[in-house]
DNA sequence: CACCATAGGGTATACGTATACGCATATTAT
DNA sequence: ATAATATGCGTATACGTATACCCTATGGTG
């Protein structure tokens, strides 16, 4: 039964010092009720004392559980430099932290869209499994996400949470969000409120933000303007583009509601180029209350997500999903930060 | 020899298929020169077509080697809230980038500085090696750091580069930096340059940073007034404390040089409360290029590191480290961008 | 007092791969 | 032609853990 402790120690060397076998020394690490209170108590301390850890890999390939995460965060637009939507590094402290107190590991990737991603991580049993975090083409998106459920992968994902979203979705309440944007630009007096953000299908995110704002508009007895809403992807330069195409377009407007902080900057700097006064001229909301927000000149008014949620609720959705629990969607609540560009 | 397809595939079932031993295809998908290139070619087709992917728990269970690397961010100042320096954030991108072109997985994990992150991962056998990123107090960093020499645990760190740095070390040429920035304030006619940040051995980093700034006064026959030199650590908050430290000093400057973007920014914000006019009183610069230092007003001044090169150093120093070759500790140069806040 | 449940822990084995060896056959040198 | 290599692959086994199964000593139950 016995063989003296050796280099690094195993599960055997402490077997071997508390005098009992291999197995037990598992059972009693992993929490077994049938091994003695004493006998455990000896075998915690012999390891302490010997520095032992499990090792992971036997451990996995045993018991056909990884413990570990996989994060997959993936972006188009950037071919080669290493730009991530900072509202989603920021999603990356609460999900670490989340998975460091389920006792998970959590393994990264960035990926580009079109890639393989979705067998990737299929099944090298590397980790139990998967995160999806990014925005992009929801067509291209779809179809991989169907591929993911067909193989039952077990994953989560953070997007818009509709009735039909594919697989287990966790997001924030985007129309709710919309409904606070709209009231709080109708509450200072705007009427002619523009929006910038995909309203397509192809960002649903995008598309309930706008839907939220239109719900806002109706309900103060005013309607939105097809004309005023454009098209724009989470990017500066595409917000810039967005809010001169917007001017081009001759229809007045007094506000604007941008789907991200990224366009509501780049449009900021549009406007500010073509000699509108912000906000007195056009007051302007962001969406996500990235750390540059609070920078701008005027400092921009925003929808904060609640990230900290986020990371939770990913987590352990998706760690209910592995284990077969029952998980039921949920929507997280947004919170508007008043600041000077909505100030009148 | 055989035994029939199951399923999730295994060694044993492409062995089946392509009528030979289980190790032979191990042989063959690890690209051993001792197996036919016929039977190579039979073995990879077959695996192809079955979708399988070697087990990475029972690999590395064998092999001793997990072809993973940990990623180790640690902040102290920021005991709940998941704010990480936007700088290291930023890193993650290359890193991740490099991890995937050298086929290694990164597992990644936040931690509070006074942790015991330096055991943590010592040896479950998670990882090959450690990469450790983030500011933090370097008395009790190095402690640890030495703890990890002792135990032999492969790792590399982000930071100063001295001769006395513990472990591997990679970093930027901070000393070069400072001298940039310093020449740089010199040419457009200032003279009382002031320091802001840690001058101390707590922060080699900053520390070098300043040094290269004196070097640059000196070379221009100016010296640098030790109470132009405050300490603070990298938030906005200790920049704006340093900064009206500085104000009530009493001693006159005309120029700052920050040891981080955030210490500027936050010094800005208490500049410009005082009336101060920028850059016309007090041209700034700032480090690291952090986004929102072109979103400032002025927009700021500041040195940028070469993240991609970073973060493929990171990793190529370590795998090297790994492999047991020679590794020469190397720095990275810098590049100093010139914005409003030092337009004269 | 025979009977069975239970606690506590040992025995044997499986997880899937990588590698040390050995053994043919084919190749070259002498 | 025979000994010395080399090539290509099979055999056996180890990596360290978790779990199914079995066994023994209790203690309670009728």
């Amino acid at each position: 039964m016995g063989r003296p402790p050796s280099a690094k120690p195993t599960s055997f060397d402490i077997a071997y010092l508390a005098g009992v076998s291999q197995p037990t020394v598992s059972r009693a690490l992993r929490g077994s009720k049938s091994v003695s209170a004493a006998t455990r108590a000896n075998i915690e301390r012999i390891a302490r004392e010997l520095n032992y850890t499990v090792d992971k890999n036997a451990s996995s390939l045993r018991s056909q559980r990884t413990h570990t995460l996989a994060l997959l965060f993936f972006e188009d637009p950037t071919p080669d430099q290493s730009m991530i939507n900072p509202f989603f590094l920021s999603m990356l402290g609460s999900i670490t932290r989340q998975c460091a107190l389920r006792g998970y590991d959590l393994l990264i990737s960035f990926q580009q869209m079109h890639n393989d991603w979705h067998v990737a991580y299929q099944d090298s049993h590397r980790s139990d499994g998967i995160i999806l975090l990014g925005y992009g083409d929801y067509q291209t998106y779809r179809a991989k996400l169907e591929h993911l459920v067909d193989m039952d992968t077990k994953f989560v994902r953070w997007g818009s949470v509709s009735d039909d979203s594919i697989g287990l979705t966790v997001g924030s309440d985007n129309i709710g969000a919309g409904v606070q944007a709209g009231e709080h630009l109708v509450a200072i007096g705007r009427r002619a409120i523009a929006f910038l953000g995909d309203a397509s299908d192809h960002a649903p995110e995008f598309q309930d933000r706008y839907t939220g704002l239109c719900r806002a508009l109706a309900a103060a007895g005013l309607t939105a303007d097809p004309a005023l809403q454009r098209d724009a992807v989470s990017s500066e330069e595409s917000g810039y583009a967005a809010a001169q195409a917007l001017l081009a377009g001759g229809t007045s407007f007094d506000a604007i509601f941008a789907a991200s902080d990224l366009i509501a900057i780049g449009a900021m700097r549009a406007l500010t180029e073509a000699g509108l006064r912000l906000p007195h001229d056009v007051a302007i909301i962001g969406f996500d209350d990235i750390p540059a927000a609070s920078l701008t000149s005027p400092t921009l008014t925003t929808v904060m997500q609640d990230l900290k949620g986020a990371g939770e609720l990913l987590v352990d959705a998706l760690l209910a999903r592995i284990d077969g629990a029952p998980v039921e969607r949920s929507v997280l609540p947004t919170r508007l930060i008043k600041r000077q560009s909505t100030a009148v």
